[in-house]
DNA sequence: CGGAATCCAGGAGGATACTG
DNA sequence: CAGTATCCTCCTGGATTCCG
């Protein structure tokens, strides 16, 4: 059964699908980790030594949304022990301004808004 | 217990600030619906009704957060029936520059992202 | 090493009804 | 009008274990 009379053009509305897409808790995370990184490819153990508060389970899971998205990509070398780096595509890399100017913003305005 | 061992300074890290604060499935439509908002303040069933598909217990929720970080402000008027008016705080408007960047960078890159 | 599978708790979020 | 209150469901996300 349909929920609710829902206004259709939200589906293509850029916000929603921004928010839809890595307003999670580890995305931009993730695509930060691996823009600030110099060689611009970590493989899954690195990227997880960065950003330790996720579980693994959660950075698979997020790792795998951003593949979806076409802002990750994922080589695998054929070796023993498996090796597999993570990089940004060019439409990820084409995202890390927009996420400099939001961490920019929070740098500046952090005390005024986690002030009591 | 302690749960594990999380760098301490993840608590100061403002990306996971950012996201803890608005990184939800509803405060940054709030935020750029009241900043593209012309007279800049806007009542809570106005606002419901340019996202009608948050419920309005959400909206309420949202709404409540974004005050405890002084991103919105609220004025009540004591009349009958009652209005309370939302707008942004000149914290909350600092923030529309880098919302707009992402809407934008949303806009120019969804078919890259959402197709198959 | 790089995950997948499983189990589980808590919170997000929706629907509906009610109130000052 | 502007919310609360209640109930309920499902997903998020953590901990742990197992696999190629």
């Amino acid at each position: 059964m349909p929920k609710k009379e829902i206004n259709p053009e939200y589906l293509t509305c850029p916000i929603r699908q921004v928010i839809a897409r890595f307003g999670d808790k580890w995305s931009m995370l993730v695509l930060y980790t691996l823009a600030e990184n110099s060689t611009g490819v970590m493989r899954f153990s690195e990227l997880h030594a960065h950003m330790n508060d996720c579980s693994q389970k959660m950075l698979s899971k997020t790792l795998k949304s951003l593949l979806d998205s076409h802002l990750v990509d994922r080589k695998v070398y054929p070796e023993v022990p498996p090796r597999v780096e993570y990089g940004l595509t060019d439409t990820g890399k084409s995202l890390i301004p927009a996420i400099d100017t939001l961490i920019a913003w929070a740098k500046e305005h952090f005390d005024a808004v986690v002030r009591p």
